[in-house]
Order: structure tokens, then sequence, then C-alpha cells
RNA sequence: GCGCCCAUAGCUCAGCUGGAUAGAGCAACGGCCUUCUAAGCCGUAGGUCAUACGUUCGAAUCGUAUUGGGCGCGCCA
């Protein structure tokens, strides 16, 4: 309807232009869904806009548009309004077919092809696997996979993708921290180091290791603390204190270090993943940052941006001249020591992204990522890639709050609340819901307290709510032998107010999906069903769905049901559930 | 100091990329269950859109400055 509606006021405007009444095509021809009904169902600010260049007024040009549009039966009514502005009135019968084709498209009422099939990778959460997600990981991965959704749902190929930091010293640090925890389940007594993961899940990998292999990798604790310098909190250095524990475990341990390292991250991801899957975010392939390393990519990457000088020396570094690309420094790929740093592995993922041959990369970061944007486009300009593919979207902390005051998070430590803690106690479909309720770039106070609550305060439940109750008017049908035969239906009976409401809510569905999807926020589409669920509230307290006129019941029936269609679309593309009683 | 994000009702937030009288929920006050789920509905009250200039037919929305908050500026990841 908004499509025909625009496809004809173009028409128009070519015709003017032809006409010599005006000069060129506008940048963007609009046509919105009013927010007043006395405006009609749709209007454009096209007059407004134009005014200028035909050196009329907006009304007087205005009504030259309304003259030159094509006469088409399912407007009703076109008028000038306020300033200029064109609104037109839909005729009841095109009103109502947004009912029958909801009803016949079912759960694929929505969809549409704006994405024109083009390819999206989508990196989202990318955790490092040294402990569980926490509730900070949480509004990532919903946010992500929200997006997701909705991408598809517009017609883009999406593959989800999680990247696994597997490589590097923070490895090291974990196999440590596990193997130290390990010892003391062999009876050791030792002094665990400040630098270490001090979580309870490092123990209990630890205790399963004991518990599987006994004392198949014991080494003598004194033989590892050996001529390693004093600890942070001794006094001395935790980074060297640490370092040199993590040589000395390599040494001593050899083959053993790398068992260790392997059951710790897959102990680790399993739980993410675990986790993850859970909480309905599914990822088509997890990338292995190691992988980079083993197979050479890293060092190609290296040696391309070296042969097109982009690398220099100092300090006995290796350095990338980003500030060539627009970055405010210049950063270090390979380290005095000889070690890859952490963005030259971003190098070669990024670099092998676009390699597979996707239109669009979208990367969401936490917001703290941000300085980080300007190197990695640079490294891919540098490698002959046009950066204009990769977007970063950042998503702002969450603050979690309980009892109105904020929970402290504390990640070395391992006090933190985990995504899993947060999932079991507000459950999941709140949990999803409210951390895409919140615009990505707002920061967010997500209040345990209120996901729990079971009242109107709580817009989950409150949409959940109104699905539950059309489910329930059916099954009160269904008792009456009452079943929805759209064919004896007679939809010009809907001409309550609060009907007419519904109807122009149910038509805004397509315009909002689209909206959400190709801005990136799925919180457009969260408040539209909270919206939607108002008016069919507000319906359900006014008006009796089953009466004696037979036509009228199944023009209701119909409309809720319709609603219920929409309810559970959306909700689905959020990963909410929508049950059918509560 | 430099860079990015934010500032809208007492509180938590929307505001469809410049449009018509700025909207919800909560909290406050007053109503609605012998009728399809009261996790609901209806009503009242509440705002100098941080401040000041500017851009134009028109600004919460765009620009500049100021104030106030968050984050980032490692040979960490």
């Amino acid at each position: 309807m908004k499509d025909q509606l625009k496809d004809l006021l173009i028409k128009c405007i070519k015709e003017l232009i032809s006409k010599g009444i005006l000069n060129e095509m506008p940048s963007r021809v609009r046509i919105d869904h009013t927010k007043d009904k006395s405006h009609g169902e749709y209007a454009t600010n096209i007059a407004l806009m134009l005014s200028k260049q035909a050196k009329k007024s907006p009304t007087e040009l205005a009504k030259i548009i309304i003259d030159q549009l094509e006469d088409t039966s399912f407007i009703k009514k076109i008028e000038v309004a306020g300033p200029g502005f064109i609104n037109f009135f839909i005729s009841e019968e095109s009103s109502t077919s947004i009912v029958n084709d909801i009803l016949d498209q079912g759960s694929l009422y929505g969809r549409s092809k704006i994405g024109q099939g083009q390819k999206v990778l989508l990196e989202y959460v990318s955790a490092n696997p040294t402990g569980p997600l926490h509730v900070g990981h949480g509004r990532g991965a919903a946010y992500g996979a929200t997006l997701s959704n909705l991408l598809r749902s517009v017609g883009f190929k999406v593959d989800n993708e999680y990247y696994v930091n597997d490589a590097g010293r923070q490895m090291d640090i974990l196999t440590v921290s596990i193997y130290l925890r390990y010892l003391t389940h062999c009876g050791e007594n030792l002094r665990f180091p400040d630098n270490g993961y001090q979580g309870q899940y490092i123990n209990d990998i630890a205790q399963v290791i004991y518990e599987n292999s006994g004392h198949e990798f014991f080494q003598n604790s004194d033989l590892l603390f050996e001529s390693v310098s004093k600890d942070g909190l001794e006094g001395g250095d935790k980074e060297i204190h640490i370092d040199q524990l993590i040589e000395q475990s390599k040494s001593i341990l050899g083959e053993s270090f790398k068992v260790i390292f392997k059951v710790g991250i897959e102990s680790i991801l399993s739980g993410i993943k675990n986790d993850l899957a859970e909480f309905g975010v599914v990822f088509e392939k997890w990338f292995s940052e190691q992988s980079l390393i083993d197979n050479g990519h890293s060092e190609l990457c290296i040696s391309k941006l070296k042969d097109s000088k982009n690398l220099y020396k100092k300090d006995g570094a290796l350095w990338f001249k980003t500030t060539k690309f627009g970055d405010e420094k210049d950063r270090v790929v390979v380290r005095e020591n000889g070690n890859h740093t952490y963005f030259a592995s971003d190098i070669a993922y990024h670099n092998e992204k676009l390699d597979r041959g996707y239109d669009k990369i979208i990367n969401v970061w936490g917001a703290d990522h941000h300085g980080y944007i300007p190197r990695v486009k640079a490294s891919i300009d540098a490698l002959g890639h046009n950066s204009n593919k990769l977007e970063i979207l950042l998503v702002q902390f969450a603050n979690l709050y309980r009892g109105g005051s904020k929970v402290q998070m504390s990640t070395r430590s391992g006090s933190f609340v985990t995504l899993e803690d947060l999932r079991m106690e507000v459950g999941n479909d709140a949990a999803r819901f409210f951390y895409i309720l919140r615009k990505s770039e707002q920061h967010m106070d997500f209040d345990l307290d209120l996901a729990k609550s079971k009242t109107n305060e709580n817009p989950v439940y409150y949409i959940q709510y109104a699905h539950a109750r059309i489910c329930s008017v059916f099954r009160q049908a269904n008792e009456k032998e009452l079943e929805l035969d759209k064919s004896q239906a007679n939809l010009s009976l809907l001409t309550e107010d609060i009907e007419k409401s519904i109807l122009r809510e149910l038509s805004r569905y397509k315009s909002v999906l689209e909206s959400s999807a190709v801005q990136y926020e799925p919180h457009q589409l969260a408040y539209y069903l909270k919206d939607l669920a108002t008016h069919f509230h507000s319906y359900y307290n006014a008006c009796k769905f089953i009466v004696d006129d037979k036509e009228l019941t199944q023009a209701r029936l119909s409309l809720i049901h319709a609603t219920r269609q929409i309810l559970i679309n959306g909700l689905s593309i959020l990963g909410v559930s929508a049950p059918e009683s509560m």
C-alpha cells in the first residue's frame, strides 16, 4: 500500500517535471504513516520540500500535485493540511485487506527482499575464552542475534561468526592458572599468582583433570616456582612473576602444557557455546585466531604490508604506519621480543573475512573498543580491500541494578554476574528483550527486579500476555465449536475506532521491520510490538469478540488472529517465545 | 589534553534520520472484574527537549560554543 502510493507520487512528480512545473526529482520521496488518524493513514511532505524549486507556496504546490495524481480505487480522500502536507485516506476495503494478507502469509508475513540477497558476515560476542560469559557480553549477544534475524527477514544472507582469541599470552596465563589449581588438587601447597584467573570455574576444570588423570601431570611445585621472582602483592612485579611462571611451566611440562591448555580452552568454549545456544544465539562459525598463525595467514599479511612499504622498525619493534590511513598514531604489529600483537592477528582476520567475498562485514563491539576502529580500517585499506565494506557497531555497557543499587563487577577477581546467572534469574525471554530494548549506543541500566516483575512495568510479559489472551479467546471459541473461517468474515464490519487503530498498527509492521533492520535498531521492533499489544489490550477490554452476529465474530476473530500472527513473527525475530497461556 | 558516545516528565526511556498540539511505562491521584486470563483497561496530573547562538517556511532532531556524565588514548587482549 505504502509502496503503491510512493510509486504513484513518483510518477506524478515526473509528470510535473515534464510539464516544467518542477525541475528535478528530490533525493528522497517519502510517504509516512501518520501519527494522528485525523491526518489519514499516510502523509507526505513532498510539497514542502519542493515548494522552493517550484517557486510556489507549499499548499499551492500540494494542490497541483493532487490534481496530477492518477485516480485510484484504494484512495478514499486526499487533502492538503497544515503547512502543506498531503494526507491520504485509504478506503475501508483496502485498509482491511491487511488482515487477509497476514492470514494468508502467516509466519512469512513481513519478509521482504530489500537486502537483495547480499552476503553479510556478522561478528559479535567474540569474548575471550578465558572464562564464562558475563552480563556485559549478554548485550552484544542479544543485539547481534536479533540483528541477524532482522537482516535475514529483509532479505540479507547472514553468517554469524564468533572470533575466538585462542592465541597469545592470556592463553598461557589461563593454562598456568588451571595447572596450579590442579596441583592444589594433587595436594600441593602453593601461592596462586595475583595475575592468574581467580574464578571458581578454573578450579572446576582443574578438578575434572585431576579426577580423570590423577597425578599424571604432577610436578613438584617448588620446582615450578624455583627462581621465579616475587609476585605483586609480595612487593615484586606481578607481570614478570606470571611470565616467569609461564616459561618455567612450559619447559618443565613440555607436551603436557599443551594438553592442559587444550582441556582448559575446550571446556571454557563448550561452556560458552552452551550458554549462547540456550540463549538462542547460534553461530555458523567459530573462527580461531590461532588458525591464522598456524596457516601462515598472519605472517603473509605482515609481509604484504612490508612489501607495500607500510611497515618500519623502531625501538626493535615492527610498526604499521596506520597514520597514513587516518589513525592518530602508528601501531606495533611485531613486538621487540618477536611476538605478534593482537592487532597483527586482527589484520589477518579482517583481511581473511574480506577475501571470503562478503558484500558487507559487520562487527558488533563493546564501546570501549572504539579507539580500535581506525587501525583496523587502516589495515583493510593498506591490504587493498575497501574499508567501507566494514561497519562497526558499538554497543555501550550495561550496568546491572538490584534493589535500586548498582551491582559491582570485577572480572579479574572472578566476582561477576555470569550470563547464565542472569538467564536463570530473569529467564531467557526477559533477558533477550531487555537487552535490545535500549538503543545500542545508549548506556543501559539493567534492572533485575524489573526484568523479573510480572506487571505492566515489564514489557515482555505485557506483549506475551496479549498473545496468550488471543490464544485463550480461540480456546473459548473452540469450546463453542467455533472455528476461524475467514471466508465468512465480513471485514467491513470492523468499524470501531479501536479496530481501525489496530488495522493501522498492523499495516505499519512491514515498514517497522525494514527500518529496524536497515538502521540496525532492534529496539524499534520491540517498541512496535509493545504498541501493538497496547492496542490489543484496549480492544480486549472494549469489545467482545465472540458475539451473536456470525459475520462480525468471524471478522473480529480474523483481526485478532492477524494480530497474534504479527506478535509471533515479531517476537520470534527478537528471540522471545510466545506462550499460549500464562 | 585529544577522540568517540550521551543529556527529553520526579524515575527508566521512545520520538520513524528536519515536519502538524513532544509520547510510553513506573511513581502520584480517581475509576473498571456475575461477561473471551485484572500479568489487563479507562481517566487526571506532570516538560524552557542541559544552556546559548546559528542554518530555514519549520529544530528535540542539523552546525558551532559552553556545561555535565560515560568510555578510550600500551610493544594488554
